[in-house]
DNA sequence: CTGCAAGGCATTGGGCGTAC
DNA sequence: GTACGCCCAATGCCTTGCAG
């Protein structure tokens, strides 16, 4: 062990963290400021210490072994780890930070959990950036694994694992549709909610079943779901222009004056809201301080509510 | 299928700096 | 001075892609 510490030359993992990105070694080398050679000598000498191929030979460049697909989380881990250590801790001053933020979120997470902090954060930190993504590759860990994305917004179900994260709120689902719909005015039976035209919001657009859905099915019941979008925003959009109602999570009709909003007549399971992000980020000030931000926003507003 | 060009990795041999 | 390690340019060799 400790012989094997005693040979290995820091840089070799540098190197290695470079190979692992790139998967050519010629253009390793150029990331790296090193002739071709020169890497592929390091790649030997790496090969020898790990006692392992780590890239082979193949189509499109060298494919990377198990053993190195293993090593390169937590390699960049370390290294990013490393260099925050050595690099002067710079206290994050949001007053003049030029920071750009890119924040992966549906436009429900953009409504329910960003929108609470905006003019917060344009006040403290006047000079920086939010970029909302709404869905960069579908891969959030390694999007935020290799910095296109700082920070993601998901329900807990699904959530990639291996993340860091943070619950942000508790939702409840609420029955939506346009002020003045006739059958809202009154409270409703579970018999006319089915009755209803219904819309739904299904992410890959084509769907027609929800949580709503599987909540009714448990009392054998159906209901008629006649519109489906794939966005959040297109539903509240088609409840304001129609008689259609939906059953929509709370936050995301709050704030809509031209939406009526009351509990829907049976028991329906919420969900909750997690930001995540990557080992690298965990201890960044500026990251630490965006994630505060939206953090306590949420919390207060939470709390008066 | 064959032949050719291009791309890419490994090896070689020499220059340079450093430690003893 | 010698040994050693690091790096580079040049070169060899293999694979892939493509035209005929």
């Amino acid at each position: 062990m400790h012989n094997s510490l005693r040979r290995l030359d820091l840089n070799l993992l540098v190197t290695l963290d470079a190979l692992l990105a790139e998967q050519n070694v010629t253009r390793a080398a150029r990331l790296l400021n090193l002739a071709q050679p020169t890497v592929s000598l390091q790649l030997g000498r790496l090969r020898d210490l790990l006692d392992d191929p780590l890239l082979l030979p193949g189509p499109r460049g060298m494919s990377p072994t198990e053993r190195a697909r293993e090593l390169q989380g937590p390699l960049r881990d370390a290294l990013a780890a490393l260099e925050s250590a050595l690099s002067p801790v710079a206290a994050f001053e949001p007053g003049r930070s030029h920071q750009t933020w890119k924040i992966a979120a549906s436009d429900y997470a953009t409504t329910a959990l960003i929108w609470p902090s905006l003019s917060r954060l344009r006040r403290l930190a006047p000079y920086t950036r939010l970029a909302l993504v709404n869905k960069p590759t579908g891969d959030y860990a390694k999007d935020l694994e290799n910095g296109l994305i700082d920070l993601a917004l998901h329900t807990r179900d699904e959530a990639p694992p291996k993340l860091r994260q943070r619950s942000l709120i508790h939702e409840r689902y609420v029955l939506a549709a346009r002020r003045g719909h006739p059958a809202l005015a009154t409270k409703l039976s579970l018999k006319a909610f089915c009755a209803l035209e219904h819309a739904v919001m299904s992410p890959d657009g084509a769907g027609f079943v929800g949580s709503t859905d599987h909540a009714l099915a448990a009392e054998g019941l159906e209901r008629r779901v006649v519109l489906s979008v794939s966005n959040f925003n297109s539903l509240v959009s088609a409840l304001v222009h129609s008689d259609l109602v939906a059953v929509v999570p709370q936050r995301l009709v709050k704030h809509e004056p031209a939406l009526h909003v009351q509990a829907p007549p049976l028991a329906i399971p919420g969900f909750e809201m997690l930001m995540l992000w990557p080992e690298r980020l965990h201890r960044d000030p500026a990251h630490m301080w965006l994630r505060d931000l939206i953090a306590s926003t949420l919390e207060t507003t939470g709390a008066q509510k």
